[in-house]
DNA sequence: TATAATATGTAGCGTATGCTACATATTTGG
DNA sequence: CCAAATATGTAGCATACGCTACATATTATA
């Protein structure tokens, strides 16, 4: 990545998407004209433009970069040491979504999703590659005894992460007077 | 609702959101410029703009509108007839974000609950009703033995339903090749 | 150093947006 | 019936959008 023979414009167009990247995370994807986007590159929009074909491809590039980012993120949160049981491994991840360090990789990956399932392009592909990307980190950290049912399990617990992360961004928590404890101790009696 | 003495302008203003709440569910938060909701609602933008004050005021009225029949949808899809046991009312929500009927809501609470989690005006409040009304709705048909724990109970089921409706939403079912029956036994076979 | 390739600024095009001014038609009520 | 209130069409404004044309500066190469 870091190769000696970048030329000045790809060096510029990874500082850019450096920037952007961070700047759809805290912005989110609502706020992402041309002008906006090179505002945050700290450069023209016609440098932008220089830089990148379109705004497509912009986009793209910055949520792959995101991605990645979420997935380095993940990876230093929680390093995959020991498998966990289920249970502690849900309110790792639970209690991620409300983290400072991730919770913005959660809001933009919801945002994403939601535009994937309006069969946005290229929104549909970087879904695909977040969910499975999060759904790795969970297998990779997840004790069983059913190798057959792993991948099925960790959709599971994402699906209840996910979906937890929606209230949360949703109704800002207020329902949550209880705390995330005795929330997620409600998984564990529901069944 | 149905008053004798409406005038011809709050009779067009209820036509109106009628038509604009099916278009939103159908189209989604994206494709809300007032010339397509204009389109949607089958008079001109002009007229659009005679009836209501803004756009601000028409997403909003039209938003609840939907929230109101999403919540006679909910009604008519499952009455509350006798208390179901967690599991078999899991399996009924998450059925319901992949039923014909009912994915157009999901689909379209998931993008309010994520421009809420944004702080866009009027999604917080909307979304807040959203997502109280499906608690309730869990609520009245959730059989427990617990009274005190009924509500986080419900909330718990709500965060699973709307995680697998977010993943279907991301994903397109493409990895739930085992349907969603297998799914659900994860849910069981987890704690 | 001359020339070609790369880089950057300025200006603006065509279109879409939310919204308004102004005129005219239609209905209503005294 | 006639004036006042209500309803509707036409046109356009100001702004923002994605993107491009054109000129000029800077750098690399021969």
């Amino acid at each position: 990545m870091l190769q000696d023979k970048m030329t000045k414009k790809d060096k510029q167009r990874d500082l850019c998407l450096a920037r952007l990247a961070d700047y759809v995370l805290k912005a989110g994807l609502g706020e992402t004209s041309l002008r906006q986007l090179a505002a945050a590159a700290e450069i023209s929009d016609r440098m932008l433009l220089y830089y990148f074909k379109n705004k497509s491809e912009i986009m793209t590039l910055t949520l792959l970069r995101a991605a990645e980012e979420m997935t380095e993120t993940l990876e230093k949160v929680l390093p995959a040491n020991q498998p966990l049981p289920a249970k502690q491994l849900l309110a790792e991840g639970a209690a991620l979504t409300q983290s400072d360090d991730f919770a913005p990789f959660m809001r933009l990956s919801l945002e994403i999703a939601v535009r994937a399932g309006r069969g946005e392009a290229p929104y549909t592909e970087v879904a695909r590659l977040i969910i499975t990307g999060f759904q790795d980190w969970i297998m990779q950290r997840l004790e069983t005894q059913d190798p057959s049912r792993k991948r099925a399990q960790a959709l599971m617990i994402l699906a209840i992460i996910d979906g937890f992360g929606v209230l949360c961004v949703g109704i800002e928590k207020s329902s949550f007077q209880d705390g995330l404890e005795a929330f997620l101790d409600e998984a564990e009696s529901l069944f």
